[in-house]
DNA sequence: CCAATGCTTCGATCGTCATCGAAGCTTTCT
DNA sequence: AGAAAGCTTCGATGACGATCGAAGCATTGG
């Protein structure tokens, strides 16, 4: 007879991430986009029946939810949160010794440039969140994270639209424990604007098929430019 | 055959916590204090073989560490951060709705005040946390959490000595977030020396056996006194 | 030295769940 | 309408692991 507990029940959520091949699905969809059925069976390395069924738990336990297009599923994690859990936890992964077998090759370009759902993470990720608070432009207070006067000017200058991010439900600034360089990047709104305006202007391409930003020679000169160390 | 993946693996860690027994443990544990292996069965609703055999699994997996201690041997967690994860997967599984079946008795004490591995969290943990910042005396920049010159002087007069807290390895501030609140509370050495200097100051002890932490009534204005909402 | 306490190890049992073949369902394409 | 694509459901198999009784090992106390 168990004594009663009280409070959320973490073992279901984390039983669900327990199993190998549901976490290579939840992680292939911090890429950020929506994947179908089949992408993420072939992600996993499982079949389709298989990964149909771990789908199922997933999107009954509330990580995934579904979109039906035409004859295909598309499935994406329902909110930001979950990514910032996994990648939490892959940061306490990475810190108790839990590395993957072999680096991998991908694993360098992982670490300097990645997607995070829908921003930027690694190496850049972080030099990109430090360059905006030390130049002031960024500050926290108050438990909340805001752009200052001359933030809001900057970013509009980069060609984002403040009005149209603000209009959105979503918190325009928010933080993101980085598990490769364990310090914190920029999520919310403000961070998925400015990963796609740097898709936009051409500084950087995201890989098909895994969560590496690849940024071409010139975009990366551009960006060190654009976000200077100090 | 699974495809080649790289980056730590989560499903490990995961999989640790996802059996209700262990996550239990693990609840337990965040009180901070190093509980032994007979009280942690309890706590899970095991018998003591049981909980030898998980115990005996967190430990590999590096979630928790034992110490001798004559023929008793007490487990603690491994650090802070597997605290913050664990307190990140309450937020997610509330948000999703994976709330233990009664609220139970002790519930609204818990999201009143409780411990978070060694510091305050719950309302008045994010009150604090406010508190301070609203007023100046913490200030985030730069990616970090620091005491401003002001908050060093206040914490100084609170009678916390900042000398000792800096010798130690450990980051001064840092921020965890809330799953009761779903806002940040301060953690970080300086979070823990502030919650043991109010139990010291007979503020507020902690409920044995819980992670409860009761505040007198004249602990409680003196806190409101000490830490204004404005 | 013997008994009691605290915990681990062994062994056996039982459930649960991941997996995949085969069949069924729905949508699209021609 | 027929065929193909995408996915789910069904059913059977197999493996892993949670659980506890019983025995074993260490430490403490009388």
């Amino acid at each position: 007879m168990a004594a009663m507990k009280t409070g959320p029940d973490i073992s279901l959520i984390a039983s669900l991430v327990g199993d190998p091949a549901r976490a290579n699905m939840l992680t292939a969809l911090m890429g950020g986009r929506a994947l179908s059925a089949g992408e993420l069976a072939a992600e996993a390395g499982v079949t389709l029946q298989t990964a149909s069924s771990h789908l199922a738990k997933l999107q009954a336990g509330g990580l995934v939810a579904v979109e039906k297009q035409g004859r295909h599923r598309y499935f994406r994690l329902t909110g930001p949160d979950i990514a910032a859990m996994l990648e939490s936890m892959m940061g306490l992964a990475a810190r108790v010794g839990h590395i993957r077998r072999q680096p991998g090759p991908k694993d360098p370009a992982l670490r300097h440039a990645r997607i995070c759902y829908d921003h930027l993470a690694g190496d850049q990720g972080v030099r990109l969140f430090d360059s905006l608070t030390r130049r002031r432009l960024l500050r926290s207070s108050d438990g909340r994270l805001d752009l200052t006067a001359a933030g809001e000017k900057f970013v509009a200058e980069f060609g984002i639209d403040l009005a149209a991010l603000a209009a959105t439900r979503r918190p325009l600034c928010r933080t993101c424990l980085d598990w490769s360089e364990r310090r914190s990047h920029l999520a919310g709104a403000l961070g998925a604007a400015l990963l796609a305006r740097m898709v936009t202007l051409g500084w950087a391409r995201r890989d098909a098929g895994s969560r590496v930003v690849a940024f071409s020679r010139s975009g990366q000169n551009r960006f060190d430019r654009t976000f200077p160390a100090r």
